[in-house]
DNA sequence: TTGTAAGCGTTATCAT
DNA sequence: ATGATAACGCTTACAA
């Protein structure tokens, strides 16, 4: 910035006016262009560690995700990543799979960051003043303390119930994990509650815990299976226990749509990938972080943040949904 | 750190050196104590950003993926976070989907970054000295000039090659994209070698370009299918492209692997989730980033750094490939 | 409109 | 072994 001073003749201070451009800088036009034109002859790139260590601002946000190989949240990586870049932020991304998230928290503090956006899962394993003093928006996880952005969880479950009761479906059942994780408690109420509006009972025993995961929803699948007298459609707490689910009635030679109809929630990629393809309920998982980088962006720059209603979801009908087996 | 100091009765640079804890560093033992204890009572945390400034170096390592939500660089991401977090490295994300990878360099430059991981297409879209005096990995590129990290392409060209070959195939095919990048071209040059060093031709019918998207492969097998006298087996350059040709052929009710075998390349998570299993060529992409962040952090950290012989692939053998129809 | 001076939280080079 | 002192590259009063 020196060299740049004094090749345009002015002081260092001017050029940074100059430079960081602020609207409140009453610079001359001539300095001005002076100042800018022995930049770009110099070659001079601004030094963002310097301009941070004076403005205690790292110009830099933190995402916190459980699992980045959860597509998912590979989907929300995706949206926080493109805002802060367009926006000139940098994006320092942390896997709480391996790291604890606390650490995480810790090693991006002692970056001053300028804010975080973490998800429900990790937020829920940090201790309580972990975040403190932090600009902080959370994923999936409504919180009086915290800014967040969330989806319609409960509708999907909804939109689920009622996609399975329009198709004939009477004994219906539900794999989701035993979380108490908001998203996943709120699409399974959502569902229930649907069911229980249109006078369709939930039996406990096609109502099956398992991980959130693939595995989990093969298992699950499969234990209903094994059931003399199963339901004929599941809805699953997401997509990868529905690919799981799907999975296990291939293999165990029930046809599905036909003999058993299921139906996931994200619509992540491989939902299309499958045969048939996965009937789903999609939630906007690229938007969701697109919108958790803005609003974080908001509260960086002190404006006005108001609370989002939740994200929409949308039911995407394709092949692995159909009408309930006749007779039954 | 000059409350740190203060109450421990020394200096503040005595407490950065304390802190710092070079090896070099001689400083009594008591006084080192005294100034620890100092540091946690205060719940003291250095801050990375002065750090960087005055050492010039940033703590952080940057990546640059063409694309994160394609599983395979998600993998990549995923293996170089778990390094850098472990080492104490923040990790600075770049997709360049939506912002040039030339913009993403020049961002990460005026945050002085100690190290920069690109993949092959990145680096390819760079103009020639975009990455100039920068510490610099390339994935899956060799280089004369950068440092790199490689999967043996070739062989699992090769490998998938011998697998069709030994299920009795002789008319085999190839779905792969017009590219230049390293490793797409050398899946093929292996894969065709082996079937030459096997006296079995490759008809230029048989070898269809399409994008190496499921899309592509899905229209790359309908156009191979449409054909009157096809292959019995193709080999897709990645596991996108099979999973498309999966769907084509399942679609068409062509039997796999009864009337066509089909092999991939990568084994991303998906390839376990379709029925039948995809058969591939496992590549491991997590692997592949966390050599790649290790070898950054060495030559970062100045120490000798040896150039690593291919990462070796291996053969998945699952449901999608078979013997040969007979009487073709 | 521009220049001067101070300081952001460190590390590093000296004396002491 | 420890303490002054000077950077690192920038922003931000405040003075001119």
């Amino acid at each position: 910035m020196l060299d740049v001073a004094r090749r345009a003749g002015v002081s260092q201070p001017l050029v940074s006016l100059v430079i960081a451009g602020s609207p409140t800088a009453r610079v001359a036009d001539a300095t001005r262009e002076r100042v800018l034109r022995a930049a770009k002859e110099l070659g001079y790139r601004p030094n963002v560690v310097a301009r941070a260590l004076v403005s205690r601002r790292s110009y830099a946000l933190g995402l916190i995700v459980p699992e980045l190989r959860n597509p998912f949240f590979t989907d929300v990586v995706s949206g926080v990543e493109r805002v802060a870049a367009e926006q000139g932020y940098a994006l320092l991304l942390c896997d709480a799979m391996d790291v604890p998230a606390e650490r995480h928290v810790e090693a991006l503090r002692s970056r001053q960051i300028d804010g975080v956006i973490i998800d429900a899962m990790g937020a829920a394993s940090l201790s309580p003043d972990a975040l403190a003093d932090l600009n902080v928006v959370l994923i999936d996880q409504p919180s009086d303390i915290y800014r967040c952005v969330t989806s319609d969880a409960a509708g999907a479950g909804r939109l689920a119930a009622e996609h399975l009761l329009e198709h004939g479906h009477r004994r219906i059942g539900f794999l989701g994990p035993a979380s108490t994780l908001w998203a996943f408690r709120m699409r399974e109420r959502g569902f229930a509650q649907a069911l229980k509006a249109a006078g369709v009972g939930l039996r406990s025993d096609d109502f099956r815990r398992a991980p959130a995961t693939a595995a989990g929803g093969l298992a699950a699948m499969q234990a209903l299976l094994a059931a003399a007298d199963g339901p004929t459609a599941v809805f699953c707490a997401n997509d990868l226990m529905a690919l799981g689910a799907l999975k296990a009635c291939t293999a165990a030679g029930v046809d599905v749509p036909g003999a058993m109809s299921i139906i996931g929630c994200d619509d992540i990629e491989t939902a299309r990938l499958v045969t048939p393809e996965l009937t789903t309920v999609a939630v906007r998982a690229r938007e969701m972080g697109a919108r958790a980088a803005r609003m974080l962006l908001r509260l960086v720059h002190g404006e006005a943040v108001r609370a989002m209603k939740p994200l929409a979801v949308r039911l995407a009908v394709r092949g692995t949904t159909g009408a309930a087996p006749a007779g039954v």
